[in-house]
DNA sequence: CTCTGATCATGT
DNA sequence: ACATGATCAGAG
């Protein structure tokens, strides 16, 4: 089929709302081969646009600057929808991005349209059946500054010589995420000699889902004046460097604490100066499509935490899943958290403290190894109804990552485990691990 | 002291 | 009513 204009094309794929994956597969392709990730890009090539068969990277539309994707996205409990997962693009080469400049050609953006094709996942149903509910043409001209700069980030990690240390937190919205058979397969690096993960570029789930949303937002989004978040989160609390927590609070909020200071004193500071967590995509476009978080954290003078670093409560339900498949093994991957350093001592206690310096952390490959050892720890707790399994602080060395209570007066957290899907106990990273990030 | 299980104030 | 981010506070 042939379009002459974009309209053209909408028009058509309207068409294309409703129907499932086996009404389209008309060479059956679902069966002949079931293990390809691509069937659902092809399947709709041939079945819906009626292309040809044909293994052409991209049978797209390229006279007409539009990339087709297909993606999935999943209903959350809370009646929001996110996609499914990452998008992968095409695979990094350590030794030849050294030598390229953020190239458009390389990379899905040379056409900067691309229209996703949505159909909603459902782990209940068989493939076949996944309906096709919406479809987007989105333009990604808007992101292109931010893009780039994850892309230079990427680079100039591999210029130094730490390919091996690469995160999807490094960036906003293209990530580096892992590619390979299994989790020990690694590469070499063009300036160093330590083996590295092999990757590929993607976009990144958080930025997928941030495209999905904005299907029905209604505002328009803001000028982008920061290319990162760093540079925003820092524009609005510069002014507090040195300042305690009692005294910003009332800066913000000419409210006065004395005694009585709320455990949370620094959070409310967080929220106000930058903005509650479910405000940050309202605030600024990059927390839309991104995956950062804003933390607070009580350090001493050398910087050392006084505190651990706490996640939020663990449901049974997360543990269904193998550790590769995991929800927390994506949010780790994807997450960069922005910490606000808060200097203290056993003598400096909350509310006393004082606002020192904003510190970024990210997890790499490494890291989420031994994260992954935590989880299956909590999985082979949670499948045997055993509590001793858990992974408690010291289960193995090198362990980062624990579990610990959160409840309120009276909870059992690990007694009642097993009593509802929202636990009382929640993982925290080790005060060693933080400052070795810093 | 540090470690780790327990608890709190707030927001939704 | 309860999840969240964070700190508290007793044990060792």
């Amino acid at each position: 089929m042939d379009f002459k204009t974009i309209d053209e094309l909408l028009k058509y794929t309207e068409n294309i709302k409703g129907k499932t994956f086996r009404e389209l597969d008309k060479d059956n392709l679902l069966e002949k081969n079931k293990k390809d990730k691509g069937n659902f890009g092809k399947i709709i090539e041939t079945g819906f646009y009626g292309y040809p068969n044909n293994n052409k990277a991209e049978a797209d539309f390229n006279d007409l600057g539009v990339e087709l994707k297909v993606s999935g996205y999943v209903k959350n409990k809370n009646g929001t929808i996110s996609a499914k997962e990452r998008l992968v693009l095409s695979k990094i080469d350590y030794n030849s991005i050294v030598n390229e400049e953020f190239n458009y050609s390389k990379l899905l953006f040379k056409n900067k349209k691309i229209l996703i094709i949505w159909y909603e996942y459902d782990k209940e149903k068989d493939m076949s059946d996944f309906v096709i509910t919406d479809y987007q043409l989105y333009d990604m001209s808007g992101d292109e500054i931010v893009i780039k700069n994850d892309f230079e980030i990427i680079k100039e990690k591999v210029l130094e010589g730490y390919a091996h240390l690469l995160s999807e937190g490094d960036t906003s919205y293209l990530g580096a995420c892992t590619k390979g058979a299994t989790s020990d397969d690694k590469t070499k690096q063009p300036f160093s000699n330590i083996p590295a993960k092999p990757r590929a570029f993607s976009l990144k789930n958080s930025y997928m889902t941030g495209i999905l949303r904005s299907l029905d937002l209604t505002f328009t989004v803001d000028k982008l004046e920061y290319k990162t978040i760093d540079e925003y989160v820092y524009a609005q609390v510069k002014k507090f460097i040195g300042k305690t927590q009692i005294d910003i609070y009332f800066a913000l909020s000419g409210i006065e604490y004395k005694n009585d200071i709320p455990k949370n004193l620094s959070k409310m500071i967080s929220d106000k100066a930058i903005g509650k967590d479910k405000e940050l995509p309202e605030k600024n476009d990059l927390f839309r499509k991104t995956n950062y978080i804003i933390k607070n954290l009580p350090v001493d003078n050398n910087d050392y935490p006084l505190e651990r670093m706490s996640f939020r409560n663990l449901t049974l339900s997360d543990f269904k899943d193998e550790w590769e498949a995991s929800w927390w093994k994506t949010y780790f991957e994807e997450v960069t958290i922005i910490v606000l350093c808060y200097e203290g001592s056993s003598k400096i206690k909350n509310g006393f403290r004082k606002l020192k310096d904003i510190k970024k952390i990210t997890f790499n490959s490494d890291d989420i190894d031994v994260f992954g050892r935590t989880y299956n720890m909590v999985k082979q707790a949670i499948d045997n109804k055993d509590i001793t399994k858990l992974p408690y602080p010291n289960s193995f060395s090198g362990q980062i990552l624990e579990v610990a209570p959160k409840g309120i007066k009276g909870d059992d957290a690990y007694l009642n485990l097993f009593k509802k899907d929202t636990t009382k106990v929640c993982f925290m990273i080790s005060k060693d691990f933080i400052f070795k990030k810093f």
